[in-house]
RNA sequence: GUGGGUGUAGCUCAAUGGUCAGAGCACUAGGCUGUGGACCCAGGGGUUGGGGGUUCGAAUCCCCUCAUCCACCCCA
């Protein structure tokens, strides 16, 4: 019989990887809670069209990386793909809108994109995701950005480089659409086969490609950055100046842009080249128009998405001082009616107490025991018994004691050897 | 979706087309009948990813397929 094994791009996270998960999480909430932001859980699964009228139906993520299928009722529905869609959709249903005047929210799961798996790219990965609607402030745009490196320096992590950018608003990309696709038409040679199909799909895509003749071309052409509007122009330099006043460290790349249709004004994006070929394990932007195009009132927003899979692989070891693990050893039948009392007790006395489940030899049971990485083993035989006492022994330094055998006071007992 | 690499024991890997596919680690047990790591000995473990073909003979060569890794693409 076949075995079977996880779907293509879907993995089993375990081991150190959930640790450094649970880590990430644990540091997130803490610098979330200090600025106000609210948890929320929204379903993974959504009705179709939610996604496709966000994210832009254009976009290869709704064009070709969605899980959609339809429902036993004949619905189309689709595993999100990221979570700013199903955020907003729950702003707009919940009413927050009418509510208060700054929402900040994050949510924490999976998201589901069918792309071919490579290195920090699989078909189910993990986001935090944080949201603020209400303003669009740039303070608000650097505000997160400096919790973000809040948090990564809690993390330990370093070597990365915060990349920042505007988009502009709808004006400035239709004002400067003109001028780029005819620049780059008059060069149409010299541009890769795919920046030939992004001339007219989406032409600032062309910036990001990474085949040298095209960055030659685009070299000389005009950037949107150039050609921003007063406003939006005006709201990056605050921007900037806002980054600087929280001392967060940022470059400007005029290339950089964001592959969903609803960023407006700053873009960012932290990278590392740690990571291979997929370098952003942070990004997002700003979204003033989203809520109104999802149905809402005009309601800006701003927000940014942690990789989570990809955080972890620039996080490392982390040695964490642990709780003393105590391992139970007995001999006979007499000693093993010792070992639900004292287990009971250890455990409710919040410590870390294990044991094998066929008694076995004692070389067994110590042997199990070194395997299991014990700091403290107890030695429970016919001889301790008749003595009235159990034997702790030191696996480090092998030395031992004799304790009273007392299954409610044993715990207390060995903590004092411990703390000594 | 396109391209390249790799699939052999739980893990890391050997094996010129030619005995019964091996080693290290891990696991189990013994040496040591009440004391772990080192050492020694033994044992359990495999449809060589799957299917088809070539051949007297295939882990090895060919085709298909699946999985996986890396890159393109895309994105967090």
């Amino acid at each position: 019989m076949a075995k079977i094994q996880t779907l293509r791009g879907f993995r089993d996270i375990s081991g150190e990887e959930i640790e450094g998960f649970r880590v990430i999480e644990e540091v997130s909430r803490k610098y979330l809670g200090l600025l106000g932001f609210s948890e929320i859980e929204v379903p993974v699964l959504e009705k179709t069209e939610l996604f496709v009228r966000s994210i832009g139906d254009t976009t290869d993520i709704v064009e070709k990386e969605m899980f959609t299928f339809t429902d036993l009722g004949g619905d189309s529905v689709t595993l999100r793909p990221e979570a700013t869609a199903g955020v907003v959709r729950y702003y707009l249903q919940a009413g927050l809108y009418a509510k208060e005047r700054v929402s900040k929210l994050f949510t924490v799961g999976p998201m589901f994109r069918h792309e071919k798996p490579q290195k920090g790219r699989f078909r189910e990965f993990h986001q935090i995701d944080v949201e603020v609607y209400g303003s669009g402030d740039s303070l608000i745009d650097a505000e997160i950005l400096w919790m973000a490196s809040l948090m990564l320096r809690d993390l330990g992590v370093s070597g990365y480089t915060l990349e920042v950018n505007s988009v502009g608003c709808p004006q400035c990309r239709e004002d400067f659409r003109g001028k780029v696709v005819s620049y780059f038409e008059e060069r149409k040679d010299q541009l890769c086969e795919d920046c030939l199909r992004r001339l007219y799909r989406n032409p600032l895509r062309i910036f990001d490609c990474k085949q040298a003749h095209c960055i030659e071309v685009s070299r000389q052409s005009p950037f949107l950055f150039d050609s921003l509007c007063g406003s939006c122009k005006e709201h990056f330099d605050i921007f900037l100046g806002h980054l600087g006043d929280f001392g967060v460290e940022a470059v400007v790349n005029k290339r950089l842009v964001r592959g969903l249709d609803y960023y407006t004004k700053t873009v960012f994006e932290f990278t590392s080249g740690a990571l291979g070929a997929q370098q952003a394990f942070i990004a997002g932007g700003r979204y003033d128009n989203l809520v109104e195009e999802m149905g809402g009132p005009k309601v800006p927003g701003s927000g940014f998405a942690i990789g989570v899979e990809r955080l972890t692989m620039l996080m490392g070891n982390r040695s964490s001082a642990k709780e003393p693990l105590y391992f139970f050893a007995y001999v006979g039948d007499r000693a093993r009616k010792y070992l639900v009392p004292v287990l009971h007790s250890f455990v409710t006395s919040g410590m870390h107490l294990k044991y094998a489940y066929e008694g076995k030899s004692l070389k067994s049971q110590m042997r199990y025991a070194d395997n299991l990485k014990a700091d403290f083993v107890f030695i429970l035989g016919d001889d301790e018994i008749e003595r009235g006492i159990v034997t702790l022994r030191n696996m480090e330094t092998k030395e031992q004691w004799e304790l009273p055998l007392d299954p409610v006071g044993l715990p207390g007992e060995a903590k004092k050897l411990v703390v000594r």
